[in-house]
DNA sequence: CTCGAAAATCAACTGAGTTGCAAGTATATT
DNA sequence: AATATACTTGCAACTCAGTTGATTTTCGAG
């Protein structure tokens, strides 16, 4: 999954060069054990080289839309972004009211629910995002 | 439900004094039939009575901490609010990606997926948020 | 090499939502 | 009624994630 090679492979697919600044958004969304601000992955790119944060912010919308990444929108007016590969299925997360970071939930069966809440007839169903909100483990022992 | 004297009894309840705006926010929202922005509701206000967005900013804020009202994180960081009462209990909700207007879906049975997104031991979870996106007959009639 | 397209940069902007403080209004107390 | 107190609203300025448009740089094909 962090491996390089893998990922300009995706870009050339996708008819996108290979720059550092692609793939170190790749790489580091791709190490991340839970989905990233796009401050976050800025910074960890900064780490390594000077970017300005428009490029960042394009990459991520090109990204998006191209469904290479999900952005999930969550509390609080910050998109967080996750890598949308064959290793990270779609799945529901948990956010905490306290801290606001994002943990990844197991995938649950959502077949079942999808035709349930397909909604009005004429609607076309894309995406299904569940959210559960609460107190992580780290804030619940703090308090 | 959109009865004034509720409204009045039920910020009462809350210790709070029934003011103007305060009654008007709980009316617009107990006669819409989606979820409303901010703005909306500001702009519905002002229908009927100079305003400042300040203020109703602050009431919807005490409003969702008082779990009067819902505040949904929809796409792009706009938030959105419905009536939080028996006659409105949580539900999934839709949007369109292309007009970004939001729908209320049938409740579903979520209590058997309550424990298996639970989530890592140690948190607590105190509410479940489904949204499905996708494109409504209106948008997908246009298209 | 060089030309055109893709990519990155810069600075200035957008706009929903927030903050602090002053002014107004209702409720309680004397 | 008069005063004190707390609650409510308004105003203006601010925050800050994210966007826009114009310009410069980089890359790859010919």
């Amino acid at each position: 999954m962090s491996d390089r090679c893998n990922f300009s492979h995706w870009l050339a697919l996708e008819g996108l060069r290979a720059t550092p600044v692609r793939l170190a958004v790749l790489e580091i969304l791709g190490e991340a054990l839970r989905a990233l601000r796009a401050q976050e992955i800025l910074e960890l790119i900064r780490t390594r080289r000077r970017v300005n944060k428009v490029t960042v912010y394009r990459i991520l919308e090109d990204f998006t839309r191209r469904g290479m990444v999900r952005k999930l929108s969550l509390e609080g007016r910050v998109n967080h972004f996750e890598l949308a590969c064959e290793h990270h299925p779609p799945h529901p997360h948990f956010q905490c009211q306290t801290c606001r970071e994002v943990q990844c939930l197991e995938p649950v069966a959502l077949n079942q629910m999808w035709t349930e809440l397909r909604g009005p007839v004429g609607n076309r169903a894309d995406h299904i995002d569940i959210k559960v909100e609460g107190l992580c483990h780290k804030c619940r022992d703090m308090a």
